[in-house]
DNA sequence: AGAAAAGTTTTTCGCGCGTAAATTTTTGGA
DNA sequence: TCCAAAAATTTACGCGCGAAAAACTTTTCT
């Protein structure tokens, strides 16, 4: 190993003995330069250790590596969870994933997607904000960017979506506890800022009147991403007024769950099924925590795997289909009902 | 509006009159041009809506604003929540961060920083993996680009180290316990990843050889990063084996603390100070979750805004002293004792 | 063996922009 | 009004690399 330090890949050119393309090309594909040339060219690498400069790279590039992923907000773990998924898998495909987290705010989401344009992604994987989101700028965005949605569809932009199937979540969530016990109320946000909450209530409301029995939706005050907090809140100004209108509650995602949870431990009602409880309480999602909250959490969960594997398969044919596909598709898995202690 | 497309910054010159580098200084400084100019180039850029490309615009500059910010595990919510205010911090200061994350693998680690070489970025906050870094990589890394180190300090690695006083947090933890009730036991992973668990266990060890008390550290089995679940095996092993040998249980980190609580759920011990409690358990870190555990948590909470506060103020100071201080600092914030109902 | 075909390497140019030096324009003072 | 200094703009070149075209080798087939 010399210790003089090679800066570009017209400096390893020269003390490898072969011209800068020839290289360039070697990098690119090992196997595209003749065997007697890789070997000289794998010697000069073990004695001068030189890597390209990656973003060079891409700046002449037809076709890049780089794909962008694209979350609403990173420090909700069930976003953090999916984005780890999604890294990796992109990595095992040979992209490049770069991360970028909108922390709730539309304008952030603006300007990563200004970010992406400079990096000529060879897609993307975009979560939206959502309600939040600056639709104009997406749809351009996504007009000018192969890009797969995940998570919070918006009708008709992107050339794919894959998420879950919030009726599949809300239907099993309903079934169960209708069918051991009460039937359920309805626990959410009064303005979500994510379009799955309104599906949940829809398919809530509907499951409800199929199975001929009257909804209840409790719809709490709060903005912002501080869901347990919201929902800690809300849940001990219901139970301080006199408690649920039902013994069952959903919620209608785990983080809000978390603070009803707490909400009750607090003021002292012991949530579950057993002997002296006082309360039961199912949720949607299977927030990576919800199997360690007290107790564990009766939840529908994402098919994390699933979406994650189809999310990055169907980037990968928009990218060898040339960016285009001929109809926007949209592909939702089912929930698994994941039963524990809370309901 | 017109709907031509402007593709790079050539063809806004021309279609704005006006010379190329001079739009590149008004990009780079817009007051760095003459006011009638500057109209000029604004009312061009209502027509047109052109922006530089930013990887471009990297490329051959002396000083780049990029920042690029490497946490260890993001789906750890401690990590990704301080992430988020340090990204916050950075855009707030002027700087283009980049976030990263090793996903708990030397490899990953080892490629962020081969990438972020690339990025030609003004300086780097990193909080490495710990024990699974690859000290010669982080090493060599640190003598090329300007690097703040956080969360895990390496000794000699960097040209600063920003972080929280593991002493102060166990001491203030145990002197509590103590002062309220019986010596607590400590209950650690065996082989924990990052070095601060090192640091809290001879911390309690100090502390309880000063107050003249016999320490009881508890070392439970356990590899990677899935602590809740490490936390909830180890303490349901020991519940199920005679419990712990004090009631008192002071737990290395917060999301251990998570799964012995559930644990200790799960098995019918109650967790408190109250009447009709088994256990007092403390913990440190506040977890941004913990405040929604049953019961809240009692721990010593990292001063997040300090520590962010600290760690870009130390980067622009590295960054305006043109890369390297003259000695390496370190720089430690106290905890603050946050007492919930767990203890 | 000789020429065409196939495979490699090199030449040349371009990506989108920064920057130092050269040129032009503006400003300010006599 | 004129000239030098200051400010603004333009010229010319470079960053690190990709890609098409040209030049050169090696293989293949008659």
């Amino acid at each position: 190993m010399s210790d003089t330090k090679i800066r570009n890949m017209e400096e390893f050119a020269a003390v490898s003995g072969i011209s800068r393309p020839t290289i360039s090309k070697y990098f690119h594909d090992p196997d595209s330069v003749r065997p007697s040339t890789r070997e000289r060219i794998e010697r000069a690498l073990e004695t001068y250790d030189y890597r390209p400069n990656i973003f060079a790279m891409n700046q002449n590039r037809k076709l890049t590596k780089n794909v962008g992923i694209v979350v609403p907000y990173l420090a909700d773990p069930f976003f953090a969870e999916i984005a780890r998924q999604l890294e990796q898998r992109c990595i095992e495909a040979g992209f490049r994933p770069t991360l970028f987290s909108a922390h709730g705010q539309q304008d952030l989401e603006n300007d990563i997607l200004d970010s992406l344009r400079s990096l000529k992604p060879a897609g993307v994987l975009l979560a939206p904000l959502g309600r939040a989101s600056d639709r104009k700028t997406v749809e351009s965005f996504c007009a000018d960017v192969p890009t797969v949605l995940f998570d919070s569809n918006i009708e008709g932009v992107g050339e794919a979506f894959v998420g879950s199937d919030n009726f599949s979540f809300v239907s099993q969530t309903v079934e169960y506890l209708t069918r051991t016990g009460d039937p359920p109320c309805f626990f959410e946000m009064m303005t979500p800022a994510n379009p799955n909450a309104n599906k949940r209530r829809l398919a809530y409301l509907e499951m409800m009147e199929r199975l001929g029995l009257e909804p209840h939706v409790i719809k709490i005050e709060g903005e912002g991403w501080a869901f347990e907090e919201i929902g800690r809140q809300g849940a001990l100004r219901i139970l301080d007024a006199g408690g649920f209108p039902t013994n069952i509650v959903l919620c209608s995602n785990d983080r809000l769950a978390i603070g009803l949870l707490s909400a009750c431990y607090e003021r002292g009602f012991r949530v579950g099924r057993g002997e002296g409880c006082a309360l039961r309480v199912a949720s949607h999602d299977d927030h990576p925590f919800s199997r360690f909250t007290c107790p564990s959490l009766t939840t529908a969960a994402h098919d994390y795997d699933a979406v994650a594997n189809c999310a990055i398969g169907t980037l990968n044919d928009l990218i060898e289909a040339g960016g285009r596909f001929q109809k926007r598709t949209e592909t939702l898995f089912a929930a698994r009902l994941v039963l524990r202690a809370s309901a």
